[in-house]
RNA sequence: GCCGAUAUAGCUCAGUCUGGUAGAGCAGCUGAUUUGUAAUCAGCUGGUCGGCGGUUCGAAUCCGUCUAUCGGCUCCA
């Protein structure tokens, strides 16, 4: 007999040799039916492989992120055998389930292409495969023949993975007429997956290294009900209707002009209100949290950067240097503020007694982003940073690093995140020559980033490989309505920069010490944040955010002037909005101001004007009845 | 930067495959209408078909190149 414990503690008995399913089965049918693989003892297993020893298990379903993924890797087998029936040929690198779907890198026979027009087909036939209800079968091989099949079959992407992997710790996974290397688990049989929808399309580099060959990789998901993939079609289709590129077009709130040039993003008088309002907002939490604000220049000595790190770290994917007409001289777009601040505070000799220093500043910095990757507002070449150098001596680090991580949390929360969960980014052991400083600092740095989190019980992940190349930084990410999950800002710890401007302070024992150094910024950049921030809330932003709070309609041109009038009263109350005072329809000037996501109309006619008041309709709400002008001050209060 | 696609009026798009100097709806302008809760009616204006070069008697249409955009990859201080 052994022992199998339950994620709840409950402990119980098996003969030596169950299966994960008939654990599953014992416990209920219904349970059992919907299992699709297990974790035991820590490894992902499939549901039908016995158990031989006491074990702890925890069964995957649908219902969780480790089910659904074994049955979207599934699904990317069952793509891979369409695809091998349809394109003989055909070889396969990499496919893998992810958080949203699965995917699988091929490789077209020579002179062949797939495209999205093939799609339907290969969901067609993926589907008819699936409706045979074929058995996932694994099967432990030795390294000879899995190196003897793939070389059979002529696929040199499974032979190059072949060969890191161990004899001994071979499996091979069937369904149907196809064969694949694979670790597993898989869900029991093809039967199980009802609905498919291939979504994407484009090239991968193998391995992930641009050095190698460009495969192709199809991306797709699948639900076991057709339901399932009409619900997440809906929300791509909202997703699609709340792109920020779309919705800042009509709702006039930045552009582009390849004049200009590409990544240079310009905001437009509505964008600029809602960005100075985040701004003003996120400047006054600052200043009571003991920041000062500070201005410095666009660009900086090239010699700036060199001390700092930059130039040698990033200088070639900077914009190139400014010649002036002095030889020799050069002048760099600021990349970052950091070696700004570091020189502000070498201003005089600084003292323990006024440490930490916190300089902010709203810094527009500039960074020659790859051409395939700028993005609408989210990712650009010159962006607005809500950028802050906190720079305290080595005891205040943990207690600076807490203030900020609340004032984070506050300002996310105050504009409508409620999720917030925080990633801990540290070095990748691996390639230590990708980062600068020494050993002790980066050990104290990440140290000190971990225990502040477990101080203030800050929901975390751990991430290698994702530090910045000067320090180890917590990042900030925010679920959206959607349910995506976006990066924003972050806080960064910093032993390096001090370092290499040389500051200093003078400490209580009248000897001169090095400070630490704090990054953070709570947004990231305007644009970015602006970007989730338009498709969080599809462009009905806070009230307190709104460019544009009401329009007045008045139901014909008699009425303008009352309109006005009632604008300006608004106004004395610091409430902004708008007269449509357009020669048309009242049903036309809803239907427009709603579309402009204005978040009260007002509508005053004969009736209103009698009485001194406004018809209130809510945005997406419609009419709220008439109310006088007062009343409607203390309604918009209340929602503010 | 790499792979693939796209670029026609302010916006959304047709016309491109099968070369013969452009079309719709909305927006804009003018006029009529003076409107009561998501599009009032009529008329008009508006395009070097992304830029440059080539093939051709003739190019929005075919070819090359540059720019920008989109979907991926790589990157993201």
């Amino acid at each position: 007999m052994i022992n199998i414990s339950f994620p709840d503690g409950n402990v119980r008995q098996y003969e030596a040799g169950t299966t994960a399913f008939e654990i599953a089965n014992s416990i209920s049918e219904g349970l059992a039916r919907n299992v699709f693989s297990a974790t035991v003892n820590g490894t992902l297993t499939d549901r039908d492989l016995p158990l031989q020893e006491d074990a702890t298990i925890v069964f995957h379903t649908w219902r969780d992120q480790g089910g659904k993924e074994t049955f979207w890797h599934s699904t990317a087998h069952l793509m891979a055998e369409a695809l091998e029936a349809m394109y003989p040929g055909i070889k396969f690198g990499y496919g893998p389930a992810g958080r949203d779907g699965f995917f699988y890198d091929v490789e077209p026979p020579e002179g062949t292409t797939i495209s999205s027009d093939d799609f339907p087909a290969i969901e067609a036939k993926m589907l008819e495969l699936a409706r045979q209800k074929n058995e996932y079968v694994r099967k432990e091989v030795s390294k000879a023949d899995a190196i003897a099949y793939f070389k059979e079959k002529g696929d040199e992407y499974k032979l190059e993975l072949l060969e890191d992997l161990e004899d001994g710790t071979i499996t091979f996974y069937t369904q149907g007429e196809f064969t694949d290397l694979c670790r597993g688990p898989h869900i029991p049989n093809t039967g199980l997956i009802k609905a498919i929808k291939l979504t994407k399309i484009g090239g991968a580099f193998w391995r992930g290294d641009e050095s190698n060959k460009q495969l192709t990789r199809i991306s797709g998901i699948s639900f076991p009900k057709a339901k399932e993939l009409k619900e997440y079609l809906a929300m791509i289709e909202e997703a699609k209707k709340r792109d920020h590129r779309k919705l800042g077009k009509e709702l006039e709130l930045f552009m582009f002009s390849e004049k200009v040039g590409a990544g240079l993003p310009m905001w437009l008088p509505k964008g600029t209100q809602l960005r100075e309002r985040l701004v003003n907002f996120l400047k006054v939490k600052q200043e009571n949290a003991g920041y000062q604000q500070v201005t410095t220049p666009h660009i900086g000595k090239k010699d700036l950067y060199v001390t700092s790190g930059h130039w040698d770290k990033y200088g070639e994917d900077s914009f190139q240097p400014i010649k002036t007409p002095r030889v020799d001289e050069e002048f760099m777009l600021k990349p970052m503020n950091c070696p700004h601040h570091c020189e502000m505070y070498k201003f005089r000799p600084r003292s323990y007694r006024e440490l930490p220093i916190r300089f902010a500043e709203f810094g527009t910095v500039y960074r020659y982003e790859q051409t395939g990757e700028l993005h609408g507002l989210s990712r650009v070449r010159g962006f607005t940073q809500d950028d802050a150098h906190i720079f305290c001596t080595p005891e205040q680090v943990k207690g600076e690093f807490i203030a900020v991580v609340d004032i984070v949390k506050e300002v996310l929360n105050l504009i409508g995140f409620d999720d917030v969960t925080a990633q801990i980014s540290l070095r990748d052991p691996q390639t230590p020559e990708k980062y600068i400083g020494s050993e002790e600092n980066w050990k104290i740095a990440e140290q000190s980033i971990i225990d502040a989190c477990k101080e203030i019980d800050m929901n975390t992940v751990t991430a290698f490989g994702e530090a910045a190349f000067y320090g180890p930084k917590l990042d900030f990410m925010v679920r959206d309505a959607l349910g995506r999950q976006w990066q924003l800002g972050t806080v960064q710890v910093d032993y390096n920069l001090p370092e290499r401007f040389e500051l200093e302070y003078i400490g209580s024992d009248n000897a001169t010490h090095r400070p630490v150094m704090i990054h953070r910024a709570p947004f990231g950049s305007l644009e970015r944040f602006t970007s989730i921030l338009i498709e969080h809330t599809g462009g009905k932003f806070p009230l307190w955010l709104a460019p544009e709070q009401f329009a007045i309609l008045p139901i014909s041109e008699k009425f303008n002037d009352y309109s006005t009038n009632v604008m300006q009263q608004l106004a004395t109350h610091d409430i902004r909005g708008i007269v449509d005072d357009r020669n048309e329809t009242i049903g036309r000037k809803i239907r427009d101001n709603e579309l402009k996501r204005i978040p009260f109309l007002l509508i005053v006619g004969e009736k209103e004007v009698e009485s001194g008041g406004v018809a209130v309709r809510v945005q997406g709400d419609g009419d709220k009845g008439t109310m006088s002008v007062e009343e409607f001050v203390a309604f918009f209060r209340e929602q503010l």
